[in-house]
DNA sequence: GGATGAAAAATTGTATGGAAGAAGTATACA
DNA sequence: TGTATACTTCTTCCATACAATTTTTCATCC
């Protein structure tokens, strides 16, 4: 078998790349077991490369992992939603005010770019174009600030919460209202006249709406979307089945 | 040989343990190589479980890994220390104020406990036992906030920055001046009487005067220790020897 | 003496087998 | 019917073998 080693890029990197991107892409869904064996077999490798992937993943906490007990999907963390969006809000807000100190034109020049990229990805309605632009949007927003530190919990922040903004855009039915470029807009102009002040103000305005947009539409979704019913009404107390 | 499994504890984690510890507390210096062959033999075991163990280490940013090559301790970024300082002084404030907000009872009585336990080790000028409770106080302050994600945040930035401190502790010939233990407790003292506003300025005022002693520090060691010498003073253009 | 390059040694990447542990199934028994 | 227990099966954990790659050595040439 032997196959001939990929250009510089080992196996298990490879692996990772992809079972990451299924995972926070949401393909493979919460809770979904990955055994060493299937996943081995489906990249056509052996188990030890599929071993590596998964302990990567696990260190991203994007998969549970215990001894002697097969990996699955983390959960999506719903009730931590809150404490999330905390801390989203103070990383969105430092790294806008130390982008709007720090930033170069080359900075500013990219980040209009991939804001561009953004408004037409909503235009389109293309919901995952729309995700992975945002997420480029705020990056690059996080990288003029300079400081390594905060872009890497500010990129850590952004890759967790994927999921969940997965779940928020769809409310929208792909349409984003107009308002969140706008926002984006303007965090943009404060950083470009270098006002701290105004960037730190615009991006914690922005992610207090997307937090609050966030909230609203899940309780809809559970009043409108839940059976009122509960287990205890039906009679039989079957378990799930087998899978 | 198949020695019997200990309890619970797989070998991975068991040499990722011993090697972090290793690491940070710089008994591993920075640059040193960590091959696979030799930490297993080391640790009695195969190469598979030392290769987990590089990986979660590079995870934390503890090594550096590159395909192909063996890994080496991680440099410590000293050119970034003012970005450190700047996300420590963040983490810090913002972990207090909730400290201040969310802690009860029992979290207060951890914080007085953990901060009598640097105040003992800073009496007897034990530097490694200072550098760990001070990180065990700051860690109760932050998880006594209740948000999980500033916790991790704040936790990895201390871990990281063990390093760093302990060349700042030994700054201080092991003689750590009642400033900072005065400061620990005027931070809870804030939190006690639920006082956001007052820990956030104790917890960022403590941050920045760890700083600036570092960067004092800093300075007052280059200055007094280096020759004054420079390199075109001396005739021959001899390149640094090749280590 | 220093540069060049090929063979040798050392080291990492991947495959695979066997042992230990966990989970499920069937049987015995109350 | 319900519960305990042995057995069966599945999966991970770790060791080991081999392949691929990097580093070192050392002879050769300028």
């Amino acid at each position: 078998m032997a196959q001939k080693r990929k250009n510089g890029v080992t196996e298990p990197e490879r692996l990772y790349g992809v079972l990451r991107e299924d995972i926070l892409s949401m393909r493979l869904a919460p809770g979904a077991t990955l055994d060493e064996a299937s996943i081995a077999a489906r990249f056509g490798v052996s188990r030890s490369p599929a071993r590596e992937a998964f302990i990567r993943l696990h260190a991203d906490g994007l998969v549970t992992a215990e001894p002697n007990r097969t990996v699955t999907v983390a959960a999506v963390d719903l009730a931590g939603f809150p404490f999330y969006m905390d801390a989203l809000e103070l990383a969105q807000r430092v790294t806008a005010r130390l982008a709007a100190i720090h930033r170069d034109d080359a900075d500013l020049r990219r980040i209009w770019t991939l804001q561009e990229r953004f408004e037409k990805c909503r235009l389109r309605r293309d919901a995952p174009a729309m995700i992975d632009s945002n997420r480029m949007f705020h990056t690059a927003m996080a990288e003029a600030g300079r400081n390594p530190y905060l872009t890497a919990f500010y990129a850590r922040l952004l890759d967790g919460g994927r999921r969940m903004l997965r779940i928020y855009f769809r409310s929208f039915s792909d349409n984003l209202p107009r308002k969140f470029s706008d926002e984006h807009r303007r965090i943009i102009r404060a950083v470009e006249r270098r006002d701290p002040d105004a960037a730190e103000r615009a991006a914690g305005a922005h992610a207090r709406h997307v937090g609050e947009r966030f909230v609203g539409m899940m309780s809809v979704r559970d009043a409108a979307g839940v059976s009122a019913k509960v287990m205890s009404e039906s009679a039989p107390k079957k378990r799930s089945k087998k899978k």
